[in-house]
DNA sequence: TTGAAAGCGCTACCAG
DNA sequence: CTGGTAGCGCTTTCAA
């Protein structure tokens, strides 16, 4: 490269890079720039974060559990708005290892960021990206974790409004998915324990249904409905509603007259339900402000960590309810 | 870490890389493990994929557009596979570059192969990351690349299964929806174009029928659709027929009697709607596979190119046709 | 305005 | 069996 353009190879920086400190004559540039289209050179990233100490890079790994569109559309919009930063967002698949190499894995790309869905990182997790070099480190996720930027998402809030919202609707005998999918737990758990919440001191009773996301599995439910003796049902997300909503009305139970059924993430198929679906409308970070929470982490990293509740919760009453 | 192991910086790369070319004492292996551990030692890929000259990461830039859950089940399961050949993969969010910087930018990981969706890039891609270093490129597209393996997913056939059925179905007047969203026109123009082949040399006829992915545009269409005499419609996918199924049954459109439906990806939703959804189902790539052609890829750089069709597409007759 | 050289963290070769 | 050392590609300081 810097042979071609007749030059050293630190001039070929100074180009590259448009260094200010520096005063390059222009034919110089042309001659440089014109060897780098021609030669098709690309500089190296690995071995320019190496020498600087650091890279912009943020880390994201993907989460092990398949989550919806709500999720992906949230985490395009935080690419996004991150790389309007002019960070680089990276998102690793470290499927299928345990914690403790998994955070080894984020920390050897010394990453200057690194997000984590889930609850999976623990203080020692933290401790290791931090002294990797990592500046900021951020979960997305039901608890704190010392030494790390949390934006708590507590799902109690979505049981809870589902569960209040069917109380004034004149409920008792309430009904709550919870999905077999165990890597959905860190979601379940919460919503069960959020209705619950919402019931207590009252007359009203919860009951735990566990369901597989498949027709049989609701099938089975729906046949021992009436022996449950419910008068409403919270079903965990809109499409685990979907699917129970259907294998009652083939059973022949009136919705919401024999029982309501409210679902949850506010997606557009509950619209196009018939009733249409009462659901747990959720609100996530903005991605704006989750980038801003970042990058001002990164520059001011002695800063104390922050700690947000980020999900909202807002019952949207249609008619299945 | 050499300094607190008491050895030196070679000795601590040996022990720690399990380098079978020389023989550690053990004592000395125990002393560097538990330095390593003590410091959170963690090793710097940048500096050893710089030093080796090469690396095991499997870059995939995101798609530019919201893409289903079929989809994010196979990079899924991609990952896992590849991960199984001890490759690294790294989701890269190159959102809003131009696809020449695009490339650019990847190359700059020094990735040991790309796997790109979509149609972004030209045989002048190829090459720029063909000389970065990039022992494999595949294109998962509707068209080969000069240089680039190739996975071909040709929607044509998605749009001929769906035409044909219709047809067998005794259907003569069939509209196409064409979801409005720009980025699908890489799936839906080819979905169309098939559904026009499909019916060549009869006396069918094709309508195009623009629609945005929300109640109003849906109700619309619904509005005037017996102006359009139609008795059939290709929805694009599953979930553009449920919402134009929905708007047609709110307008008391008898489906299938009055019109046939057909959506495409075999979507659980479409087996809970009712008349249960006619779909095409799709079938992508097998993950291992895929994982195994980027190996022998990478293996063997100089092999030619494969080039696969990958796209098996199944209509499943249910009841809405 | 340009060039020479050091050094980021790591591994592979060679000498002890 | 272990340590010294060169050099991967880049940026940056200092000297010319």
């Amino acid at each position: 490269m810097a042979r071609v353009a007749g030059v050293s190879r630190a001039t070929v920086s100074y180009v590259l890079n448009n260094t200010s400190a520096v005063r390059i004559s222009e034919p110089t540039r042309r001659r440089v720039h014109e060897a780098a289209k021609e030669l098709g050179y690309v500089p190296h990233a690995a071995a320019r974060s190496l020498r600087a100490g650091h890279s912009r890079m943020v880390l994201m790994p993907t989460p092990d559990v398949q989550v919806g569109p709500l999720y992906s559309r949230f985490f395009n919009e935080l690419q996004w708005a991150l790389s309007r930063l002019d960070y680089t967002v990276v998102q690793y698949g470290g499927v299928g290892l345990q914690s403790d190499e998994a955070v080894r894995a984020w920390a050897e790309l010394r990453p200057v960021a690194v997000l984590v869905p889930g609850s999976g990182l623990g203080t020692q997790g933290v401790a290791v990206l931090k002294r990797s070099g990592a500046r900021a480190v951020v979960t997305l996720g039901p608890e704190r974790v010392e030494g790390a930027h949390a934006l708590l998402m507590d799902h109690h809030g979505v049981g809870r409004s589902a569960g209040r919202h069917l109380l004034e609707r004149g409920r008792r005998r309430i009904g709550v998915v919870v999905p077999d999918d165990p890597g959905l737990g860190i979601f379940s758990r919460p919503r069960l324990e959020g209705v619950r919440q919402a019931l207590e001191g009252t007359d009203a009773s919860v009951t735990e249904l566990p369901l597989a996301h498949d027709e049989e599995s609701a099938a089975r439910l729906a046949a021992r409905w009436r022996s449950l003796a419910l008068d409403a049902v919270f079903a965990y997300n809109d499409e685990y509603a979907m699917l129970l909503m259907r294998a009652l009305q083939d059973e022949g139970i009136g919705i919401p007259d024999e029982t309501a059924v409210v679902g949850a993430d506010d997606l557009m198929l509950g619209r196009l339900l018939r009733p249409r679906l009462s659901t747990v409308h959720i609100e996530l970070p903005s991605a704006r402000e989750l980038a801003e929470l970042v990058d001002r982490a990164v520059r001011e990293p002695a800063a104390p960590p922050e700690a947000r509740e980020v999900l909202g919760a807002t019952v949207v009453h249609r008619e299945s309810s």
